[in-house]
DNA sequence: CACGATTTGTGCACGCCTTCACAAGCGAAT
DNA sequence: ATTCGCTTGTGAAGGCGTGCACAAATCGTG
């Protein structure tokens, strides 16, 4: 594989030359980041990478295996310099420069996310607020001024904005997203619950709070089928107290 | 715990046996269940699944394919009836109860889920707010008085909430995780940036909105040093806009 | 009744991801 | 210098999910 490793304390090149990321890890690399932050702030130089799975809530060799796709930097018998890996993992998600991010639809969701903190705190800077509603432009949230959503274009160029976030009602989230990308913007991240069509090259991320909580729905609605069922009590069977993360369970069938 | 469905109309088969759904195929039905209703408002009596594959933004033979998993009801020819498909996957998820949730932490973010309208058309009602601060308690949002925590084991029990979302500072989120498994939560929705330690039986799903800014970040700094490439303009090997969900795009790497 | 058009349901192969298990490498202690 | 304990990095195996391609099934029509 190629492992390039130029120089990292010398910011001098800018990207080494991208390492093929599974997509896999690259959704799993900035909950490693959050936990180094976390361990960096507790005071840690160094930590295994049974240490850093246990903060992130994956398995030690997952995150080994992951960290190996971007050049490894850990050292045999002690564990990965901290500090340094989180320059390494900022590195490779691009987040050493800071991004300036698009908001549209300033409703119930918009407003708390245009207020929202943790944001800035991990290089991400909340540039414009738009919402087509009259009503509402003009409105100040946390230092900045809603806009109409016509001046998209001007200022996505002005701000240099690649990413936007559509926090609209579903009818109006696809007329949004056509606006985005003709202003130039190629990363959307999608609250709206529906589906949104773009153009290749585009990238949309969807988040939809609703399907969350039915995916727990299901699951609760079979623990609860589950207990009512011939197997008894199956508390026996109960392993003790596995702690799991987000992760998934496997979902078990009752046969008939 | 009592799981319970009643008898909806008609159907005599309640609840055949609960099919063993891959977790891949329980995360998308969700997304179907919107596709459908969407259809059913436009009209719509039956769909083929090549149909409602576009509308949920997946690939028809994944959806037959999920489909199937459920013990099908769909007619070949034709295509598949929208109501009784609702009401399939309606059943299958759990949704022909209402599910009572509580959420906890009511900042930024706690606030906006709360008048936040994309639950009740769900089958979700938000059943109790708590928070640990004094001054939130009593203020009310949508109808619902702000509770203080220490309530929460009486009203989780009287509520038969079993499905709790935490928003609070991550600081504060083991601690409410806690409190919510020990009144009876089973399911719980976590918007905090950190792992949560639950005991085996308890599901946790975490939303993280600065990650999914953070992999969006990943990508547009990879198109960012591709543009910039020997490749020369590749706006010739565009495709005649092929569209997109929120899918995942493989992320291919420049060979040198 | 027979036929053709259409669409579902699924067997199969492929690729990605996960997990195990272990050799290689590093530091500390003797 | 050598040994010993610890931890990384990775080869290999297994499982899961995806997508193709096609047989089976159904409806409408003549």
């Amino acid at each position: 594989m190629s492992q390039q490793r130029p120089g990292s304390s010398g910011p001098a090149v800018p990207v080494p030359a991208l390492p093929d990321l599974p997509e896999a890890t690259v959704a799993r690399l900035p909950e490693y980041l959050r936990a180094l932050h976390s361990l960096a702030e507790a005071g840690d130089e160094t930590v295994s990478s049974e240490g850093l799975a246990a903060a992130a809530g994956v398995n030690s060799a997952k995150l080994r295996k992951d960290l190996s796709h971007l050049g490894s930097y850990g050292t045999r018998g002690v564990g990965y310099d901290v500090a340094r890996l989180i320059k390494q993992i900022e590195q490779v998600l691009g987040l050493t420069r800071g991004w300036a991010v698009a908001l549209v639809g300033i409703g119930n969701l918009g407003h708390a996310l245009a207020g929202y903190g943790g944001f800035a705190s991990r290089g991400f800077r909340i540039a414009a607020l738009f919402d087509a509603d009259p009503n509402r432009v003009g409105e100040e949230i946390n230092g900045l001024v809603v806009r109409h959503i016509d001046e998209l274009p001007r200022v996505v160029a002005e701000e240099g904005i690649a990413i936007g976030i559509i926090t609209t009602p579903a009818s109006a989230a696809q007329s949004v997203a056509d606006q985005l990308v003709a202003a130039g913007v190629t990363s959307i991240l999608n609250f709206a619950p529906c589906v949104l069509s773009v153009p290749e090259g585009v990238d949309v991320r969807k988040v939809d709070l609703a399907i969350e909580l039915q995916i727990l729905a299901f699951h609760e609605h079979r623990k609860a089928s589950l207990t009512a069922l011939p197997g008894g009590s199956s508390a026996a069977n109960r392993r003790p107290a596995r702690r799991r993360t987000g992760g998934t369970g496997s979902v078990k069938a009752v046969s008939s």
